[in-house]
DNA sequence: ACCAGGCGTCTTTTT
DNA sequence: GACGCCTGGT
């Protein structure tokens, strides 16, 4: 045995026993910041050095790509050496890979494509219209959730039970519709990938046990984040091997919305009793005031596993919090505050980082910056292979590489224009409907025959011969980046976005060069070795949507959501528009679980602050249009008051008057503010009708309720209670038998 | 093919 | 308020 120092040294008590815990199932509940990562790589650097595992018998999941580069990169650092043949990826990248592998098992085309969302919106939206659904009133975005919910768990149409449901049964014909299409084009959606590995697995037994030799060791990131199908898989790959290794925290679970399950880890300890816990609950990342504010936070959700963070850290600055006026307000604080950081006390700007709810939020934070003049960088937003023409010209690479491809097909058939219009295509629909065909087939019968004007006839056939002659191109091996720019080229594409005059075209021009460039390096990293390397490139468009932004040189200021800062750490960390409505957000505000999941979501972006954290909310904001009075969220008050201390202005001058002062004026809705002291949040505005906003009334229907907002004047004056029972109701002021209830309290400190 | 104007929507995001 | 999408007109 090596010098296993490297390995051990650096790990407290728990960590290690994690890491060199013998064989068994172990589930490791890590706390935020409590080295989680860490003990994964320590523990596949244990298995490896220590215990002898081949790399190629050890299988790492993580969430995202980005996660599992990472995760390679700190292993191979600690190892000090490639780690060939092990597989470190998603549960995605995991089961494309098995389907490739396996793809005549399975039942797909040797060339299947990959359907992103968008891809699956679209064909969604086509099922409708076939199906002559009014999309009004079945939105194809609540059918796609329908399918993919369903997909998520397991359920195939045969296992939905519609039980002579109106509702039930048209969306399960929508996804019947669906599923058939994707079959014919030899398409599959994200879900479907999960669903289909499984299935593999569950049905061929000596596949199955393939890969359970092949992984003996079986490490899980962010449990708390997998789903019904991918927790199966799980189960499956493992049987009773005990071989399972799993990292998670309860508390971080943010993804419920789109099928996780955090019950899987309860799921799990009830699958298999011979599962050792591990807690790691010492934490190393903030200060105890920082600490105990998202503790108290997190207390407040009843359905937990119970796990107490501490650190050795001492107390460090109290938790800030400021209460702008308006959103502007709130904007200008943060960026002074961060000013001040950067510039005065020598604080990186890269160590700040602004956390919203909502992606819209940034906007005034950019705006702000930019008048600062700091420069800064937004993570999330439409990323590379998102982008429209990055997915056109993709649309002709997959219709060169797989003709049935119908997504691919109707998108670009007449983009650029060729006069190929609706009713053109309509005719092909129809045909191939009729014939059990493709489009492609369908447009091949069409121009043979005449069964089109002669100037539809020559324009499908240019189009037929164009994509035909790119096939050609692609048969005879050439270089993948070649290839694609000749594709781009003969597509017309390049040409036709330069003429358009809306002033992006520029930018869609250096968006294509830039795909030919990604295809360059795509074919320097990946060694050529299935020789189908076009597919695997379109395969990795859509399983990796690339970043948003590259990485600037320059030292910047971090703007997020609060879900994209999960796994990161900052210093200074602001979290912002702490209201009502808009966090806790207004539409998971009625359900008790997506509030838990709110609730985590705030615990997850305070224990991203090392040093200092700040929460500030806006008295007043401009939402959709309106401006709304809000306030503040209970998450505030879930914190101690001890640990927070209010800050005022600080240095900003206040606006005088503003915007929240204006249009309520014939009402007599102007704003008194009665400053940011001890009643923060008390905005004390006259909502007309003798009521506050934010006063606390009564309604002898609804019960008791708090004025949210006030609008319009005279008889048609009305007013917006939020009530404790019915939710958030706009009530006919004159008619509403409002009474004033006891008075409304502030936020409680 | 192109444009204007109306309409509905507006949480989070990865794969 | 802003954006995307659809529709109906030219």
């Amino acid at each position: 045995m090596e010098d296993i120092s490297h390995i051990l040294d650096p790990l407290n008590p728990a960590q290690r026993e994690a890491v060199t815990a013998d064989t068994g199932n172990r589930l490791v509940l890590a706390g935020a910041g409590s080295g989680k990562t860490r003990v994964l790589v320590h523990r596949i650097a244990w298995l490896l050095q220590v215990q002898d595992v081949r790399p190629w018998h050890v299988l790492a999941v993580t969430f995202t790509n980005k996660a599992a580069r990472e995760m390679k990169g700190r292993i191979e650092e600690m190892l000090d050496e490639p780690i060939g043949g092990m597989w470190v990826g998603t549960f995605h990248g995991l089961a494309h890979r098995f389907l490739r592998a396996h793809w005549q098992d399975a039942g797909l085309p040797q060339h299947f494509q990959i359907l992103d969302s968008d891809d699956q919106f679209r064909l969604i939206k086509r099922i409708l219209k076939a199906l002559e659904l009014d999309e009004s009133r079945w939105p194809p975005r609540q059918a796609q959730g329908f399918i993919n919910s369903h997909k998520d768990e397991g359920r195939r149409p045969p296992h939905i039970d519609a039980a002579g449901d109106f509702f039930l049964e048209q969306q399960l014909r929508i996804y019947r519709a669906y599923q058939e299409a994707c079959e014919k084009a030899g398409s599959i959606d994200f879900a479907e990938l999960l669903l289909r590995a499984h299935e593999l697995l569950r049905d061929r037994p000596d596949i199955l046990h393939h890969y359970r030799e092949r992984f003996a060791h079986i490490l899980v990131d962010e449990f708390q984040d997998t789903n019904a199908i991918q927790y199966a898989w799980l189960r499956l790959l493992a049987g009773d091997r005990d071989n399972l290794f799993l990292v998670g925290d309860d508390d971080q679970s943010i993804y419920g919305w789109r099928g996780a399950r955090v019950e899987n880890i309860q799921s799990f300890q009830r699958d298999y009793p011979n599962t050792q816990i591990v807690r790691l609950e010492q934490n190393y990342r903030s200060t105890s005031n920082i600490l105990g504010a998202a503790n108290a936070l997190i207390a407040n959700n009843p359905s937990r596993l119970g796990k107490n963070l501490w650190t050795e850290d001492s107390a460090g600055e109290p938790i800030r919090r400021y209460a702008a006026f308006n959103e502007i307000d709130e904007a200008r604080f943060v960026v002074e505050r961060i000013r001040r950081a950067s510039q005065d006390e020598g604080m990186a700007r890269s160590d700040c980082a602004i956390l919203y709810r909502t992606t819209a939020q940034s906007r005034l934070f950019e705006e702000a910056l930019i008048q600062a003049g700091l420069p800064y960088r937004v993570y999330g937003g439409q990323r590379f292979f998102e982008r429209a023409e990055i997915k056109d010209a993709l649309a002709y690479l997959r219709l060169v590489a797989n003709p049935s491809d119908e997504t691919a097909f109707e998108r670009i058939v007449n983009l650029p224009p060729r006069a190929i219009g609706p009713r053109t295509l309509d005719l092909l629909r129809t045909q191939a409907r009729a014939d059990g065909s493709t489009l492609w087939e369908a447009a091949r019968v069409a121009v043979s025959q005449p069964l089109l004007p002669a100037r539809a006839t020559g324009a499908l056939r240019g189009f037929l011969e164009l994509i035909e002659g790119l096939a050609a191109s692609a048969e005879a091996e050439q270089e993948l980046p070649d290839l694609v720019a000749e594709v781009l080229e003969a597509s017309g594409l390049p040409a036709h976005f330069e003429k358009n005059k809306d002033g992006r075209g520029i930018e869609r021009l250096e968006n294509l060069e830039q795909l030919v460039e990604a295809t360059r390096r795509f074919a320097a990293e990946v060694p050529n070795d299935e020789g189908d390397i076009l597919g695997s490139f379109l395969a990795h468009a859509a399983l990796e949507a690339g970043d948003a932004q590259a990485d600037g040189f320059e030292d910047s200021v971090q703007l997020m959501t609060l879900h994209s800062a999960k796994g990161l750490e900052f210093p200074l960390v602001f979290i912002t528009g702490v209201e009502e409505g808009l966090f806790p957000h207004s539409m998971s505000a009625t359900d008790p679980n997506r509030l838990e999941e709110e609730r985590r979501l705030c615990y997850v972006g305070m224990t991203r602050a090392k040093r200092l954290l700040y929460l500030t909310h806006a008295e007043s904001r401009r939402l959709h249009g309106r401006e709304d009075y809000a306030m503040p969220s209970r998450f505030l008050r879930e914190v101690p008051a001890e640990l927070i201390e209010e800050v005022r202005g600080g240095g900003v001058s206040r606006p005088h008057g503003g915007r929240a002062a204006s249009g309520f004026g014939a009402m007599g809705f102007g704003a008194r503010r009665s400053g940011t002291g001890s009643k923060a949040g008390a905005a004390t505005v006259d909502a007309g009708g003798g009521f506050q906003l934010g006063q606390r009334v009564r309604h002898p229907k609804f019960g008791p309720g708090v004025v949210l907002n006030a609008e319009g004047h005279g008889s048609g004056a009305r007013i917006q209670i939020n009530f404790e029972s019915a939710g958030a109701k706009w009530l006919v002021l004159e008619y509403a038998r409002l009474e004033p209830a006891d008075a409304y309290q502030g936020n409680g400190e």
